[in-house]
DNA sequence: CAGTATCCTCGAGGATACTG
DNA sequence: CAGTATCCTCGAGGATACTG
């Protein structure tokens, strides 16, 4: 971001971390996000040049690193010391985004791809006894079918083709329902009585599901500062 | 800011005070700031026509209010309940800034105007017992000769031109040095040994200054995320 | 004093195609 | 898989002049 010419903290904090899509990239990598294309799929919408122009950027910032760990192995990003402490920085704004701007999700918002991302950077490593196939059939959003696969060891991933297994939990929801439930604008018991949600497997998985992830914990809504739109009010 | 299409309190937060300059309007108005004028002042460089723009834009965001108190009276801009709110936000970004991106000023950051602006800003009302004039004679700025006005009551004024009253207290110094004192990163102490300022003035008054403002508190800094440019790191 | 209206520029960033 | 190079567009915002 230009400079703004002022000897000023705040001034110089947003000449390294207020352009557009810079703090969302933090996020990303803050939560785990390493590799370029797994990055990317975390900002939808942005493309491939202006990402790799604004890791640059944030790499001279001292934000973060790029690493080739070893030859012929993909780049990785990790960021610095400066970039985990931006850690506080990402609380403010979602606490302040959670209490005065975070109504109810927009049409264009509800892409299942994304929210898998998200709880996929969310799944607890090792979380799960055995390789767990969860997957997702929605109504109302930009795509009706995905599936997340979580390793009990590597890791996560998301999968927007059949990824081949069987599932061990079918998940039937309103796209939006399933979206407020995540970020926790509807709670999960709530969700179900109003039949905008349903979970099909064996008992002792439907249990343990919720652990296997860090839900986002928010702070409740203010009053939004913003309007959202009226049909998104309802639910 | 456009939108980022994400249903995330962080990416919902940007886009109502993502936009440049938006956060330090902010701040200008959290310090006291309330005249179009007197905001501008706080930011050297922006224009008058964005600055409009941008204060539509935080009006709509329901961040701040314009009031026109009585008939023929100037317009105030006020921050609501979630502008107020949005302190959290900028002191984690002063915070951040101070640590990470806070080393010397940058030679078009000299500018005398703007730092007696943000003193102005932290004036304490009231702090004075009778009306002072505050001299300040620079070296090495964008600017030589500027005085700051404290009335006891009302407020403080900055004058880029003799205010006509005889000063009480006479600061003379490297606008750099001026600069790095007012903002915590080199004592008065020491800048008055080194022979980088110099206050001239009845002891009561010299004595009694520091307590006429609210002076920025900053975290030491941690190592300089950006380069300044060399030759600032030396005084 | 506090803006707004208009015109114009230039640079950020999208689209597309290409590479180690 | 992880980018980069090139070309092109369009819109943000500066300059200027004007107003209640």
């Amino acid at each position: 971001m230009p400079a703004y010419g002022q000897y000023c903290p705040v001034a110089r904090a947003l000449e390294v971390v207020g352009d557009r899509w810079s703090l969302l990239i933090v996020r990303e990598v803050l939560f785990g996000g390493r590799r370029f294309n797994e990055i990317e799929r975390g900002l939808p919408g942005i493309s491939r040049s202006l990402l790799s122009q604004r890791l640059q950027l944030l790499e001279r910032g001292g934000v973060l690193e790029r690493r080739v760990r070893e030859e012929g192995r993909v780049p990785e990003y990790a960021l610095t010391a400066a970039g985990r402490d931006l850690h506080g920085l990402i609380g403010a704004l979602r606490d302040w985004g959670g209490r005065w701007a975070f109504d109810d999700p927009r049409p264009e918002e509800l892409d299942p791809a994304w929210l898998l991302s998200s709880m996929s950077r969310r799944y607890r490593r090792g979380a799960v006894p055995r390789r767990m196939v969860l997957e997702f059939r929605l109504r109302g959003g930009r795509r009706s079918h995905v599936w997340l696969l979580l390793h009990p060891r590597s890791g996560s991933e998301v999968c927007l083709k059949h990824p081949g297994f069987e599932a061990d939990l079918l998940i039937t929801a309103e796209t939006r329902a399933l979206f407020k439930v995540w970020l926790g604008r509807l709670s999960r018991a709530e969700a179900e009585r109003r039949g905008l949600l349903r979970m099909e497997g064996a008992a002792d998985i439907r249990r343990a599901f919720p652990e296997w992830f860090e839900w986002p914990s928010l702070p409740p809504s203010r009053g939004a500062a913003v309007g959202g739109s009226p049909a998104a009010a309802r639910g």
